[in-house]
RNA sequence: GCCGACAUAGCUCAGUCGGUAGAGCAACAGUUUCGUAAACUGUAGGUCUGGGGUUCGAUUCCCCAUGUCGGCUCCA
């Protein structure tokens, strides 16, 4: 007899051998038959998995979250079984769950899947559902036969990962039918529901191509993505919810509220900045700049291009050459610049330093180029041509731990004032690392440190950090869920020493100063473009393109509406008067789908009482106040950047 | 860059099994002067992304290019 211990602390005897199932049986009838998986001893595992003395184990229904990827990762397989029935010459390599939903990848010599084959495998993945095929794991005992098993039957993906896994104890999952024959089998770790049967709501979505393992080398693969739910209405949901993310999409609001616009004779990548969104860009440098002089930054400019020479001082030529524009002027090559660095450097060297005057921090809106990839280009968030909110910090050793602290400081107060959620990754030493193995360890002993000590949970990506130095980056994420590099601390060992950098420390010798590349934003085009987003372009009053608009009811109103609209404008109110004749409801309407934050409107009324009616966007109607009244609350909550707002 | 899909009026989209296109909104003109999300009538607007090919004839079929979209890869 073995005991095992439950959830609530409980100790359960059962026979020798018993499975997760008979545990679910040894208590009731009910969760036997909706049991789908367990966690025994923390880890996810089949309902047939035999259990030992001592075990805790925690019985997964469909109402446990956890249950929801083995539901996922199921459902790839049968997934993968319906593409081999309906595609005889379909190699399978591998199949994970991942953040809502799964994929599959095939390689399939003689057919390219389409979109429109995506029900036909949907049919037949539903026919393998109601054939309630077990799914049953089995131990490889002689892994070497496996391989060649799988070799002689072409699938050779299958066979390059169980040799890698040979020393793993490796298990395949066959799917047996009602009479006990298998029908189907996949090299796999588990866990798996306990049969087809269980799968009910799923969808297929999206054909895709994805290198063999994730490498640009390999073949490229052929992928299905799709989802699955335990029930119709979770599907339907997030279904649903996809939709309406797409609708907040910075690219399709772009061209309904006038935002952007990318031109083909312009070029991939290049954003022309239509005059609503100059405006709130322009409200967040205004913020931008006032916020870094606070934070004793200097700020400057430097020039869009720079010759060639600069760029092998600072390395760029070497590492990206592929990925810069090139121009030849009187013999002369140029480079557009992909980076602000070296012009700070630069600026950096035009006088002695000595510690007494670090740390020096230098910040610039600078407009750098990249010729990135044309298949990585996306919107507003991955351009060619983008303004970085760059900084760099020139500090002693003993200086960038607090200088560090104060950048997170910093990317939080921002990012929290727009209210955007962020995660933070830390990158450590990769193997082609330059300089000395104390500094670096110090260096991100130092990012840790000051990580932890404001409480900010990260992700380490070992080895993931660039070869001159440690860095902590902050993902945001976008309206589809898809995250993006916002704010970025890197420390940097190599360029101070490639272009010489000292200052003279307390003992006269001179030393080499610590550099720190920054940025908050990241780009004010990625910024600004998951912003969009963010509000679903309704932009807070502060930054709105059009904060008021002005409806007087009828014609003679207009003359009353034009003595407020001087009012308003010469205060520096973005107000819109809408003098069109048409009529008050048609013109309502437009400034809310303009998502305009406020209209005034004026009829009889309000010309006699000289006041104004108050129109939120959100709330409606606010009720009249003289048009003074209105104009110092706005004032307000553009100053305070909507802490408050009118109405509230 | 790679795999795949797509490209029709300013915008959103319909259509042509090969016989050179249509709606709504927007624009413009006129009528209407209105109380919190669309007044009415009319006018104008398209070498159907570009270049080749097949064909008596191509927006439609084929090829190439460009761009966009979904992914993969990359991202100093």
């Amino acid at each position: 007899m073995i005991n095992v211990k439950l959830p609530d602390g409980s100790i359960k005897e059962l026979e020798d051998n018993s499975t997760v199932a008979d545990l679910a049986g040894s208590i009731s009838e009910g969760l036997k038959r909706n049991s789908v998986a367990a966690e025994v001893n923390g880890q996810i595992a089949d309902i047939g998995t035999i259990l030992k003395d001592n075990d805790e184990v925690r019985i997964l229904t469909s109402k446990d979250p956890a249950s929801l990827e083995v539901l996922r990762h199921s459902t790839a397989h049968i997934m993968a079984q319906a593409v081999q029935r309906l595609y005889p010459n379909a190699k399978v390599a591998i199949g994970p769950s991942i953040e809502n939903g799964f994929y599959y990848d095939f390689d399939i010599a003689d057919h390219q899947l389409k979109p429109e084959d995506l029900p036909k495998i949907e049919d037949e993945m539903k026919k393998i559902i109601k054939e309630d095929q077990i799914f049953a794991k089995v131990d490889v005992k002689d892994v070497n036969a496996q391989i060649e098993e799988f070799k002689n039957k072409g699938e050779i993906y299958k066979a390059e990962l169980m040799t890698e896994h040979a020393e793993h104890n490796p298990t395949l999952y066959m799917n047996k039918s009602k009479d006990g024959n298998i029908v189907w089998n996949d090299f796999c770790r588990g866990p798996h529901l306990p049969s087809s049967k269980f799968v009910k709501s799923f969808k297929l979505l999206t054909v895709a191509g994805a290198y063999w393992r994730g490498n640009e080398q390999n073949k490229m693969l052929q992928r299905i993505y799709a989802t699955a739910f335990w029930t119709k209405e979770e599907l339907d949901a997030h279904l649903l919810r996809l939709e309406e993310a797409e609708k907040r999409d910075h690219r399709k609001l772009a061209n309904q509220l006038d935002l952007f616009s990318i031109r083909e004779e312009v070029g991939s990548g290049l954003i022309l900045w239509h005059a609503n969104l100059s405006v709130v860009r322009e409200s967040i440098e205004e913020y931008w700049r006032t916020e870094h002089r606070k934070r004793g930054y200097d700020i400057v400019y430097s020039p869009h291009i720079a010759k060639s020479q600069l760029w092998d001082i600072s390395g760029h030529n070497e590492h990206f050459r592929e990925n810069m524009f090139y121009m030849t002027v009187d013999e002369q090559d140029y480079v557009l610049k992909p980076m602000n660095c070296p012009f700070h450097i630069l600026m950096y060297q035009a006088k002695r330093h000595s510690y007494r005057n670090l740390p020096i921090r230098m910040a610039e809106l600078g407009t750098v180029y990249r010729y990135e990839r044309s298949g990585a280009l996306h919107g507003m968030t991955r351009v060619r041509g983008f303004t970085q909110d760059d900084a760099h910090i020139f500090c002693t050793p003993d200086q960038f731990v607090s200088e560090i602290n104060r950048i997170i400081d910093f990317v939080d107060d921002t990012l929290s004032m727009f209210g955007m959620k962020y995660s933070v990754e830390l990158s450590t030493r990769p193997d082609n690392y330059v300089g000395t193995l104390d500094v670096w360890d110090k260096a991100e002993a130092g990012l840790k440190e000051a990580l932890d000590s404001k409480n900010i949970s990260y992700e380490i990506n070992e080895a993931d950090g660039a070869f001159y130095g440690p860095k902590i980056d902050f993902k945001l994420t976008d309206a589809i869920g898809r995250t993006w590099q916002g704010a970025t601390i890197q420390l940097d060992f190599n360029l101070p020493i490639r272009f010489d950098l000292k200052y003279t420390d307390k003992d006269g010798s001179l030393q080499t100063p610590v550099m720190i590349h920054r940025v908050i934003f990241g780009t004010m085009e990625r910024f600004i473009g998951i912003l969009i987003e963010h509000y679903a372009g309704a932009f807070p009053t502060w930054l709105a393109p059009e904060q008021v608009t002005l409806v007087p009811i009828s014609e003679r109103h207009v003359e009353y509406a034009e003595e407020v609209h001087s009012m308003l404008r010469d205060a520096g109110i973005r107000v819109n008067l809408d003098d069109r004749s048409e009529s008050m409801n048609y013109k309502i309407r437009e400034a809310q789908v303009r998502k305009v934050p406020y209209m005034l409107v004026m009829g009889d009324k309000e010309v006699e009482d000289k006041k104004v009616a108050i129109r939120s966007k959100e709330k409606g109607n606010l009720g009249t106040v003289t048009a003074e009244e209105f104009l110092a609350q706005i004032l307000e909550e553009v100053r305070s950047k909507g802490k408050t707002k009118i109405g509230e």
